[in-house]
DNA sequence: CCTCCACGTGACCGATTCATGACACTTCCC
DNA sequence: GGGAAGTGTCATGAATCGGTCACGTGGAGG
């Protein structure tokens, strides 16, 4: 069964929030304020966390950097209540791995918990790395080595080739990529994606010109061959 | 034929509405209060749920909790009056998926349900995979073999193959053609799909000459056989 | 205050892909 | 058999796409 814990202040919300996933065939539990998150979320046994931002007390930003820094590694929702962009940022940067903004339908909701947890199930399931020829990607530490040798990689190539490794073999379309990496609601060109691959390629791959790895699929986008 | 139930109890608006979205290609019914709104959701056979919040008794709020604390998943799109009720519309209480301030136009209110209706269908017909003879497309991928090699296909290819994999057997003319992998409102000569016809079958057919799988159908279209 | 770095944007170039029109061949009907 | 319509195929400019670079911005850190 799966399990999400829901962190919610306002009752009205978390009532819904719960009725709603229960009938989805979720395992939930609510809490409401900053604290009781935190030391719920620690105990650990949850397969996603859905984070209001507003919260009394410790805000869900907060209690998301300190669930990071304690090393745990669900993935977490964060349900935030302006579009800004430096709440986005924040959020992403914390550790967050997607967010949604209210109002938002359940539909779309129901559709993020189930993206979340199929692109964050197999990971957690193996091991913390995964190597493809010469290359190993260490997620925990959030660090990536060739030859054994330490490869530094900005957020956004992280991310990126994250999602790549998290599906293997998949085709995955410019527009795919900006809402893995960036996040949703993202307005920005598509070839930023096409700059970022190169910024890639030159790192990770033996020959950027002939790329093994990150293969572009014209007219269609990329897939990663591992 | 996609089913409309429309809840609306002002004569004026509900007649707009129903013509609206019969001309659209809608199968519409109307209903006038909340209780049968109710009653007729329940029965279920809707696609999709035309719901406005301002109705004699049961207001279209209420509708909606009901209709989702009963496990109703039909996509909701409520008609508000003003702002400030949208807003709660989109929140997490409620259940709604979608929602369209009045007044509005009928060029925004086809094209949410349109979004609507799309968003919610995609678990249709997508299969993995699909093969014949020796040809194997595979979607995931965004790749064919042949003979498990694979062999290189251009995009406007691929649609191409794709429409006649997901319904082999059936003609299809060039204008379908052209309007699936183009696009609609594509301007373009009909004979530019026998050009991409004839590169396919280069491709995937062991004698293009006498094609097994890609064939003419004289005066009116090709085939798939497959 | 300055520097460095990550990032987004726009532009360029070469390669691929596409649409068009032409021509030859086939099929069908008279 | 002959003509008309339909189809297969090719060559040719035009358009598109992906890789790459240079530049500007903004934030972090010194």
């Amino acid at each position: 069964m799966t399990r999400i814990l829901v962190v919610e202040d306002e009752p009205g919300i978390a009532l819904g929030l719960e009725d709603d996933l229960k009938l989805e065939g979720y395992d939930v539990e609510v809490v409401g304020d900053g604290a009781a998150a935190s030391r719920r979320a620690r105990e650990g046994g949850f397969d996603l966390i859905l984070l209001d931002v507003m919260l009394p007390g410790k805000d869900g930003f907060e209690i998301c950097r300190e669930l990071r820094r304690a090393g745990m590694r669900v993935p977490i929702l964060m349900l935030t209540a302006k579009t800004q962009e430096a709440e986005k940022v924040l959020g992403l940067e914390l550790g967050a791995d997607d967010y949604v903004t209210k109002p938002f339908g359940t539909r779309e909701l129901r559709a993020r918990i189930k993206a979340l947890l199929r692109r964050s199930t197999p990971p957690a399931a193996e091991t913390e790395s995964y190597r493809f020829g010469e290359v190993e990607i260490d997620f925990r530490r959030g660090e990536l080595r060739s030859r054994g040798v330490p490869v530094e990689l900005t957020p956004i190539e992280f991310k990126l080739l994250t999602l790549f490794v998290r599906a293997p073999g998949r085709l995955m379309s410019r527009e795919q990529l900006i809402e893995g990496a960036w996040g949703p609601d993202t307005f920005t060109s598509d070839r930023i994606v096409d700059n970022h691959i190169a910024n890639l390629r030159r790192k990770i791959e033996t020959d950027p010109a002939e790329p093994r790895y990150l293969r572009n699929v014209r007219g269609m986008g990329y897939r990663f061959d591992g």
